[in-house]
DNA sequence: ATACATACC
DNA sequence: TACTGGTATGTAT
DNA sequence: ATACATACC
DNA sequence: TACTGGTATGTAT
């Protein structure tokens, strides 16, 4: 009877949602100052099989990115979408689509709500925040991105010249990580699975990845990077954000001069191609460095007309930390150019938290951290493995043992040690679903992380298994602040 | 074998804290605009005996509020502890001491090793918010608040002249709503159970509470309040706040005078006499009220030097929403004066969330908000009872079907319905604990109440029944957002 | 604290 | 046949 | 979402 | 004998 009127109005417990989102590739990088990594969420309308294709994450594999001009984009889509259709990753992300609808369909709401308001009073204060954020504008450094070319394809041609020329990728089947230029013309770009991107192009050359050998090249460049300045970041393997305000003052040179002595130092000594962008500071500066690339660098000048000028017109997709899911929103709100964003600030103002707020302000501004030296201290580390499907516990638990014996070991080495564990289960429709675990004191051995994460599995296990049986497990290790 | 690993590191399940606060008394206010209700916690060090009442929860109730000037306050509070220091309500006070000397002492560590660190950085970005809240100072209103001398207890002292110049209080033996000036004298005063009153002035007489005719007068006076300010609000049966900005436009008289002739009208027509505040918003006008206590007044010039100079020395204790506790933690911090505030702003910025830091810097710079009309919506409406301890469930859920019908009705008058069901249980041991269930669909009859309520205590009946039988039940039927 | 989404390489 | 692996961070509950 | 603390009348 | 009843809001998990 209780029970009966518990049901019927549904207590909130265990209500499932949707799944994740696609990836790019490579490794190893420094993921900060990127803005807010979330924000709510949009899509398209009906997304009925092409459609998809057409105006949301699959589609987003054959955009506009360097390399795709000229090439028929149609007949790319066309292609994809032939060999995704049927798929189970196509059919999650298809569901994935529908829940973002129906979110970006709410989000519509309130925001025609607000159009019929007087927002006047609003304004001041929206004004005055925009004035906060002006005051934190600072010109006084030269900031430089630098980004390798195409940077494991490019090695790979380099070390092997039947390879130039021609369409080529690295990864395997299943996953490129990079392609060359040739092969983006194609339609071939990172992210893609190989196999797809063979009906693209049937001659494209796919050469696995060779990580020791992009780590050599990786370190030979940091250390021409050091030269410049000592405190330099690297982001990932190929790439990098210099202050070289300090250097300039050591000798009578442009930024300009120096960036090009940086990129052919880079060339003599590795024979590869690097892009970069210089400006007042790092956001500028990553939107500068992919502005004339491949083997090309963008200067924008420390001065705010320079600054306002060239980020008015910018398309708020190129601002790195607003992917597909923001620039669709913002896009529904008629905002598709940080000019716009600044014109509709009160707007910004009132649908996003105070984070995203300023972040699109600032953003919108030109305005953007500039201290490149950076004590980074992890906060997660994890391990994942795709496995083809399992159906029996047991099954499960092993995978375990050997992803929490490789993650204890990668602990030790940095001597690291947390209170949660996560585990992220893959099921083969592709839909992830993360359990996590707080324990009170630090941990760090392989013996502790599998017996948490056995106990997180064995408690789940029905809503695994049933469903459908996994596919791949990942183990993160939090460590919360 | 997993679970002893699992014990080991003590999953964070189901761990236990303290129970909650004291509290004054009176019913209907609309409690609003006074600030965060809550920062973390404080409190002494070894907190013994005698020091609990010195130092605490306890000891405030003898603490130097209007009325208890020239009396012997080391008598009063020893007083008060030999009539508390057995009872089960002190041991839980006593508890609840310790948990926030625990708290107390590290934001202590936090403190000290950020007394050690270069703060000249953050210094700009703390000025810039600074700046930020002083924009938003508006001089350009005239707010007072009124607030009636003794009021339950002047009303029956008005209907029953016997009752004039001597010690008295309304309430019961267990608990006093207000006390006149005589009692107060003594040491007696609201919130303080009858029997400890006694204690401190045998000759006392308690009056019971007599709501009806409280809300009768309650109505008179807003009346002559709504011929100032027709959008006044009301904070209680006794209290109000009133913007004469309009009303000064159309005669040529001072707000002084103004608020002599409300204070004069309401003597006259309730033979009653009220305190009031006026100043440039309702922060000052209410810190204000308090000031020629009783039948004055005190007019705060709207004038950044007048309210700089104002508030600078003012106790952080006169703040709206800085309580007993919050006080102690700034004091530990050696900020003990609304100037200190300012002096330590980033050491504030620094210890609190930017809410908090928002809260405090606003009030030390004397700026709040000036709005009076508001559409106030109601968030919760809740129902509570203390009985005799209960040990059968049965007995409990009888209980619980009295409070669901009567919610249930109290809904009805005001139409209203939520998705979120709290019940508190008071054990005899004074320890309260809430347990909450939200539901999908809005809900408001008392069946619906009943029977969610049944749920949830029955799931926690083991943690009640054992621990102690429960004293009283109380449901906060809440609507989120 | 948990679960999940977005984003970047 | 077949859509990765790693880290950070924001939002919602 | 849940549990609890602080604060006000 | 005996320490309320009501509402809002902030913090932590």
């Amino acid at each position: 009877m209780e029970s009966d009127i518990l049901d019927s109005h549904g207590f909130l417990i265990g209500e499932e949602l949707e799944g994740d989102d696609f990836h790019y590739v490579e490794e190893d990088q420094k993921n900060e100052n990127i803005g807010p990594s979330s924000i709510p969420y949009p899509s398209s309308t009906g997304s009925k099989n092409n459609d998809l294709i057409r105006n949301s994450r699959i589609g987003e594999l054959a955009s506009n990115k360097a390399g795709l001009q000229g090439i028929d984009k149609e007949k790319v889509k066309q292609i994809i979408y032939e060999a995704s259709k049927n798929s189970a990753f196509y059919l999650n992300e298809e569901k994935k689509d529908e829940a973002l609808s129906i979110k970006l369909k709410q989000m519509m709401k309130k925001y025609e709500s607000l159009k019929k308001q007087n927002l006047s009073t609003i304004n001041s204060k929206v004004d005055n925040l925009v004035q906060v954020a002006e005051r934190e504008r600072d010109l006084s450094h030269i900031i430089v991105h630098i980004d390798m070319d195409a940077f494991y394809a490019s090695i790979e041609e380099r070390d092997n010249p039947s390879l130039r020329n021609k369409p080529m990728a690295v990864g395997d089947n299943s996953m490129l990580t990079t392609s060359n230029y040739e092969a983006r013309n194609y339609g071939v770009r990172s992210a893609m699975p190989g196999f797809i991107a063979k009906k693209l192009c049937p001659e494209l050359i796919i050469v696995p990845c060779n990580f020791d050998k992009y780590r050599a090249v990786s370190k030979q460049i940091r250390e021409i990077f050091s030269r410049y300045d000592p405190d330099y970041t690297p982001m990932s393997l190929d790439e990098a954000y210099l202050d070289i305000t300090k250097y300039l003052d050591t000798i009578d040179e442009s930024p300009d001069n120096v960036v090009e002595q940086i990129r052919r130092e880079i060339h003599e000594e590795t024979k590869l191609t690097a892009s970069a962008g210089i400006a007042a500071n790092k956001l500028l500066a990553k939107i500068c460095s992919d502005l004339n690339k491949p083997n090309g660098q963008y200067r924008l000048q420390n001065n705010v007309d320079d600054i306002m000028n060239f980020i008015r017109p910018l398309s708020v997709r190129k601002i790195p930390g607003i992917g597909r899911v923001t620039e669709r929103i913002l896009n529904e709100m008629d905002i598709k150019t940080c000019g716009a964003i600044l014109d509709n600030r009160v707007y910004i103002h009132q649908m996003f938290s105070s984070s995203s707020f300023n972040f699109f302000i600032r953003a919108a501004l030109g305005i953007g951290s500039n201290i490149v030296k950076t004590d980074h201290k992890r906060k997660s580390k994890s391990i994942s493995r795709t496995f083809s499907s399992l159906s029996k516990p047991d099954d499960l638990y092993e995978k375990l043992r050997e992803l929490a014996d490789h993650l204890a070991a990668d602990l030790l080495k940095e001597r690291l040690q947390g209170k949660t564990i996560a585990i992220t289960f893959k099921l083969v429709n592709f839909k992830m679903i993360t359990r996590e675990r707080s324990v009170k004191k630090y941990i760090h051995t392989a013996d502790d992380i599998y017996n948490i994460g056995k106990q997180v599995i064995f408690i789940n296990i029905n809503r695994i298994i049933p469903l459908q049986t996994f596919e791949s497990t990942l183990i993160t290790f939090i460590n919360r602040f």
